[in-house]
DNA sequence: ATGCATATAGTCTTAATGACTACAAGAATA
DNA sequence: TATTCTTGTAGTCATTAAGACTATATGCAT
């Protein structure tokens, strides 16, 4: 990595989400760079001088899986011995994708990059797990107040996908029939034709959210809750 | 201001809301030092490299104000151009308090501190017009689910002026009688014997906030709305 | 063909909400 | 003193949403 041109008393950090495997999952690297050696890792960098720190994230994050991907940004994370030695502070993001978009390469100073359960983390460094904790904090308080969930899921799934993502991001369990119901009212998902395939029971119909149709209902005052 | 011992690229600016004549405002101070002349501000200062972030909002605001609040983490703002010349980030904090415990002190570079409504600002240096507009969002999502606005009334208060206090903040009205029933029903309010003095009509009976019921209730799942 | 897992439709009860009406209290006024 | 004005406080009624269920439909696997 470079160090000219940077702020050098700031990073960036991300912390990706994806859904897999009806879980939720955090996209972790293993450096093997210095001493920080064998350490899971939120993958992050510098931001550059000449540009505004939205973008360093977002650029960040393509160098390291080749998407480009909206992030929303968490806080500053500023404690004064959260970096040894040195006094960085850290901007921290986050963002919600589709992981089957993703492939996923190494880089130079990255032995490995997974998706990591998020119930189920391995030790990491300096402060990322604080770092993750506040952003399923965060995700859980928007994740119920905007359609945001949809960024995890394929363009179209069956209901119950729809549902076990909340139960996993939420922590907790649903009625099916009761969440169907609430979820179809809102008039949100536009069902398909195409029906789910290779799986050992009923297949259940496909939907996909329809964008379109949730700004017109925003303008109108509509609010979405789950 | 000393310009040593802080971390040059970083500054620190807060949002304070205060609840006056009805009104939701914010504390702003006008910079009598160099070319800022005339415009007013968010206080704001300098982070120093052995201090946290969120010590260092605070510190700055006792500076300022003489009072230490629980400050709340906006978030960074970080444009390259959002500061003339320099590259600056600052970090955004906002916090609720009440302003008649605001003992408001000019320091040597304000010419003026004052309480401003916020829905009726000056033009503001750089992109704190930005900040703020950011921290009413923050604010009008948390004040919903939280019960943070009572900071910002008296600790003894009648229903009516909470009801103004939300109807600021969120920007709207409500019916009176079901604005009551659904405030009293969560259980949180103390009624005391004290009525309001020296009105022109029925004196209301005042109210306090019960902090401690609010944390038993919450660990048994309950959670405010309004 | 039978079981089994999931999909999907619908019922019933309870609670919350929004829109009101009505009356009470007390200072100001005529 | 009587009246009026403003706000406080209690309660009604209809509509809607939520939670807990029951029941039936499909279709693969044995």
């Amino acid at each position: 990595m470079h160090t000219t041109n940077i702020i050098k008393p700031l990073s960036v950090d991300s912390v990706i989400f994806g859904f897999e495997d009806d879980q939720l999952k955090v996209l972790l690297i293993k450096r093997i760079v210095d001493k920080d050696s064998g350490t899971w890792a939120l993958p992050g960098g510098y931001i550059k001088y000449d540009e505004d720190i939205d973008v360093a994230a977002a650029r960040i994050l393509e160098e390291r899986t080749g998407v480009k991907v909206f992030m929303k940004q968490l806080g500053a994370f500023g404690e004064v011995n959260r970096f040894p030695d040195k006094r960085i502070i850290t901007i921290a993001y986050y963002a919600l994708v589709k992981p089957r978009n993703f492939a996923l390469s190494l880089e130079d100073d990255a032995s490995a990059i997974e998706w990591v359960n998020v119930y189920d983390l391995p030790k990491l460094l300096f402060d990322h797990g604080i770092i993750i904790e506040h952003a399923l904090r965060s995700l859980r308080r928007r994740v119920r107040i905007e359609p945001i969930g949809f960024n995890l899921l394929p363009n179209s799934f069956p209901l119950l996908s729809l549902q076990r993502l909340y139960e996993s991001i939420l922590n907790t369990t649903f009625d099916k029939p009761n969440f169907r119901r609430k979820i179809l009212k809102m008039k949100l998902l536009i069902p398909l034709e195409e029906k789910q395939e290779g799986v050992a029971h009923r297949s259940a119909r496909l939907f996909k959210f329809d964008k379109n149709r949730y700004d017109k209902l925003i303008d109108k005052g509509f609010s979405f809750e789950v």
